[in-house]
DNA sequence: ACCATTTCTTAACAAATGTTATCGTCGTTC
DNA sequence: GAACGACGATAACATTTGTTAAGAAATGGT
């Protein structure tokens, strides 16, 4: 576990092997929800194996936000870190393992680790490494019509188109499954002429 | 200045005051580009006086992303931090007030700075807290109408509606201006029946 | 005060997207 | 293998949003 994490910061792998230890193995089906929306997360989720779903509700329908696969790390991050209701809700959508992490071993560790320096900034890194993708989604919202954010969803993350439901997929873009399938439909007769 | 941050962070009261040594103070009429897309960005702005709005071009059209006003620091973070090319515009729209932080003195700063757990820490603070915000944004992307966005936009920040002109709101919206019209128009309605 | 420019509104029409409903396929479960 | 539910395609129609163009209103510079 973590191995493509200890190879890329070598100087950290002790640290990242202690974390590892406090993290809990767990099998769950797919439709298992692992936080719901309006909880305070004391969980933080690491995905061996499967694909978690993350959306919240928006007058009645599902929203989707987020999806993770293997070797991603997930979590609620301002309920975690901050103790405040979740905006979304995590779910498995396959059969998934997954490795759980709870609040006060994080806390604990975070206590030791925040005396290091490098793991300091090393977590500056990262923590920047998502806004700048936050950031990105965001603008390509503001820039891109529904049918070309679906063409760089099959250009940068072609593994999404292939293994997540289509309708999971729509509401990801903000639009309907049914305007989805249209795009789908209207790409494909471009291709053949 | 950096009065409210210090205020806020007291024990780096010292620093935070050596940070606005290096800082060069500029004026600048309406219009000014404080930094072009494209190019790699050497230097970070202070607002004092003023507003800029950040923006990139979109086959040939502009696509609002930001507006910054008095108090608040803005840079092309990741062009300023990786040295890549920035993907958008810096623009005053308003004449300004502006301190200039370079980035050779940037990093000499964080050199010693990243010395300082205490610092570091707040670091992770503040671009934790620009995650959430972006993250924020792209959710209601997802979510919501243009009005939606709107009506959120005038409980949220209402001083952006006041001072900043429409046109630039639709695009920062996502949407034309004539259709940001529309929707003024219909709210403007609803509110007198 | 005047002119030029920018900004905002409105209208008419076109294109994109949503809504609802139906149907076919596929996998699961009993 | 029958029943069921999830998923995806499609159609018909409604609503939203974009495009273009024109004119009114506001703003800034001289």
């Amino acid at each position: 576990m973590f191995e493509q994490l200890i190879a890329r910061l070598p100087h950290l792998k002790e640290r990242i092997e202690k974390y590892t230890e406090l993290y809990q193995r767990m099998e769950v089906p797919a439709r298992t929800i692992l936080l719901h929306e309006g909880d305070i997360s004391r969980r933080s989720f690491y995905v061996e194996k499967g694909c978690l779903r993350v959306w919240f509700n928006n007058n009645g329908r599902d929203v989707t936000c987020q999806f993770m696969f293997e070797g991603q790390v997930v979590s609620s991050a301002d309920s975690f870190k901050r103790n405040i209701p979740s905006s979304f809700t995590i779910e498995a959508i396959e059969p998934s393992i997954i490795h759980v992490l709870y609040k006060k071993d994080y806390d604990t560790l975070m206590a030791d680790l925040n005396e290091d320096k490098a793991f300091l900034q090393e977590m500056v890194e990262i923590i920047f490494d998502r806004q700048i993708h936050y950031m990105r989604e965001f603008m390509s919202f503001i820039r891109d019509t529904p049918q070309q954010r679906y063409l760089n969803l099959l250009r940068d993350k072609p593994h999404v188109v292939q293994r997540i439901p289509q309708h999971y997929i729509a509401s990801y873009l903000g639009i309907t499954s049914v305007h989805l399938s249209r795009i789908r439909n209207k790409i494909a007769r471009e291709n053949i002429r």
